[in-house]
DNA sequence: ATGACACCTACGAGGTGA
């Protein structure tokens, strides 16, 4: 199963992107980020048209998360994270679709310090206490999206520039690695130790002609998909379209749980 | 310090987010 993250930045505006992707890596599963439009102005027929079935969270103007499968329906299992009610932003979104795949835009949390990083510190707590309920699954779990996080300084061109930004702030890159501390395994860096890897470039100063880019997307995997990880890759190329978002598509392969199987017992 | 892009409102251009 090939499962992919991408933040559009905007969905409609981005619709033709999109699509264009979609065709040419034909993941089986995608999480959407930034959807920027509201819950009737999801583009669910181009999607459908696309073949891929969809649930989302949209929202007005800020947010929205989305999570698509081809040929099939996700079953909506949440909306929103649990602990803090009177939090209305569109942020995460879980379905059931071959294990449970959950869908997450972290705030920002720019300007440090203030309000917005607080709520960001906030919004980490709630999805450290809700993941470790998901661990307890039985089922293999994915959380996926973008973390608004740097969890080391390999994973930016600059580290110096960047300690007193939201995403790079000891607090956040704390949390980060409290979070993934419980058990998850981060995709990318466990299959590529050591290596330079971005999933988002800045759409200013030229950043991503010069790689001045941060990897801010991520995969965590429950032990249960972990053992199935058999790719991690980002779709660069696709930052470098005419209109494109500031992310780059990213995406692992989990080997299928019955050829897994079959290979055992032979 | 600057910049790019997409969103909003509302018709022209400025504010916000990040």
């Amino acid at each position: 199963m090939k499962l992919a993250t991408y933040n559009v930045n905007g969905v409609n505006g981005r619709l033709e992107v999109l699509l264009r992707w979609l065709d040419q890596a034909k993941p089986d599963v995608v999480c959407l980020q930034e959807l920027k439009a509201p819950q009737e102005k999801f583009p669910i027929k181009a999607i459908e048209a696309a073949g891929y079935g969809a649930i989302w969270q949209g929202q007005k103007s800020w947010n929205g998360v989305a999570i698509l499968a081809m040929g099939q329906e996700p079953r909506l299992t949440r909306k929103g994270l649990p602990g803090e009610p009177e939090d209305e932003h569109s942020r995460y979104i879980e379905a059931i679709v071959d294990g449970m795949v959950g869908c997450l835009y972290l705030p920002n949390g720019n300007p440090y310090p203030g309000p917005k990083f607080d709520y960001k510190l906030r919004w980490f707590r709630r999805l450290h206490d809700y993941a470790a309920e998901l661990l307890e699954l039985e089922e293999p779990v994915v959380l996926v999206g973008d973390y608004n996080v740097m969890p080391t300084e390999l994973d930016v061109y600059k580290p110096e520039r960047w300690t007193n930004d939201a995403l790079f702030r000891v607090e956040v890159r704390e949390a980060y690695k409290k979070l993934v501390g419980q058990g998850w395994t981060d995709a990318l860096r466990h299959l590529h130790p050591g290596e330079r890897i971005y999933t988002f470039w800045d759409y200013f100063r030229n950043a991503f002609a010069r790689d001045a880019g941060l990897r801010i997307d991520h995969f965590l995997l429950s032990s249960g998909a972990a053992r199935r990880l058999t790719k991690a890759e980002v779709d660069k190329h696709v930052r470098g379209w005419d209109h494109s978002s500031d992310h780059a598509p990213v995406w692992i392969e989990l080997q299928d749980e019955l050829v897994k199987k079959t290979r055992k017992t032979k």
